[in-house]
DNA sequence: TTTTTATCGTACCGTACGGTACGGTTCGGG
DNA sequence: CCCGAACCGTACCGTACGGTACGATAAAAA
């Protein structure tokens, strides 16, 4: 019975709001994730975050459990932008993509979020850890759940034509391009701010002359 | 001096032309990537293998060697597509995209890419593995290399009006949008090949749409 | 003040795996 | 026919790491 109540609150903590002291050890993780990927041992991030290995296995039960809280924690610090409201001219809506696609990209090609994704995809291999299914709620489908309104109000205000997954997989495709994959794989070019701008506006006029309204 | 020559030879072989027993490994190991991603064992290698872990050793170098000549092998076996001669009408030039683009999606969405590029991703981390390099130069630079002059025969027969690094990644982007990660990161929906075709085909339009002559 | 709880640091354990050594067998060349 | 090279199977070694146990300490509870 108290047990129970014990684990549940444990569990709570964990998934919901991990203390100022877990929060130093998450932190932790993450910079051991960005310095060596996968292979950084429970040892070391004891040892970085002064605290005994003991300590971690009590709160985060085992090292997936110490890498899912990471994740799931790094996640919750991503907020969602504003929305417009219904002052909708084809300026403002282009400029909120625009906006959007340039925080995206900064986002996708920063260390953190690299070093997050190597690890969910090398994880999404092995049945037994659910990294890969995290990212990908938090990464993909989140940006989708933020785009789909926005698309909707776009087309409600007949600035564009369609909307839905179809809107989204095509501002996907030409916002990211090959740039996720290239920092994935370790390619050495890192795109400047200059060139993350130029890319973002781009996607954005393509897909306003795709699925934008002729007129 | 005959220690230089048996060294030198050793690495062509190695890095140009298994023998037959060498790809049975290869394969082996092919199999074992998709089946267990990065954990398998070279004992595991040995044992389906059926040889010795001595052999491994001699013929590989190390583990590290041993994926390196897998992943080279599984490159060397992706040929390029016949290109077209000067015969180039717009349905032609679409339809060799098309046939492309499906192609392309058809190889990124099977297994074993799948497992490729999830150990390349996760090898890309540590500095101490050209995984990652030779991934990213067997994969999209290479489908890079054979777009290029696909676009600028499309350019010079007035089919398209941009050509190079521009119209590489605005393919790409429309072709691939967001099937790759979310198959490296374990979604579980899996594309048909009905899905497949469509995706191609609307990539190939919407291609055209931007980067076609109007007329 | 005493007791309990939480944490730290360190030491410890078991295992899994990369890499090596070795005896036995096959097979092609002299 | 014999010899040596290559190879197989197995055993072995060292280490690194996940996970546990324990004594010490300090703070909170009683």
């Amino acid at each position: 019975m108290n047990e129970q109540v014990n684990i549940i609150k444990e569990q709570v903590i964990a998934e919901e709001t991990p203390s100022a002291r877990e929060q130093e050890v998450l932190s932790v993780v993450l910079d051991l994730m960005v310095e060596e990927g996968d292979g950084f041992s429970m040892a070391s991030v004891a040892r970085r975050a002064s605290c005994s290995k003991e300590t971690l296995y009590r709160w985060f039960g085992d090292r997936d459990g110490l890498l899912t809280a990471t994740v799931q924690w790094q996640a919750s610090k991503v907020r969602m932008p504003k929305l417009d409201g219904d002052n909708l001219t084809l300026e403002a809506f282009a400029e909120t993509l625009n906006e959007f696609a340039f925080s995206w990209l900064t986002v996708l090609t920063g260390d953190v979020s690299i070093a997050l994704n190597r690890l969910a995809v090398s994880h999404a291999g092995n049945n037994k850890s659910s990294l890969g299914r995290i990212v990908l709620e938090n990464g993909p489908f989140a940006m989708r759940s933020r785009l789909l309104p926005i698309f909707l109000m776009g087309h409600k205000a007949s600035i564009i034509t369609v909307q839905g997954d179809e809107a989204f997989r095509t501002f996907f495709g030409l916002v990211i391009a090959d740039v996720q994959i290239r920092a994935l794989l370790g390619d050495d070019k890192r795109l400047s701010k200059k060139q993350i701008e130029k890319f973002a506006q781009r996607a954005v006029e393509q897909f306003l002359t795709l699925c934008g309204s002729k007129q």
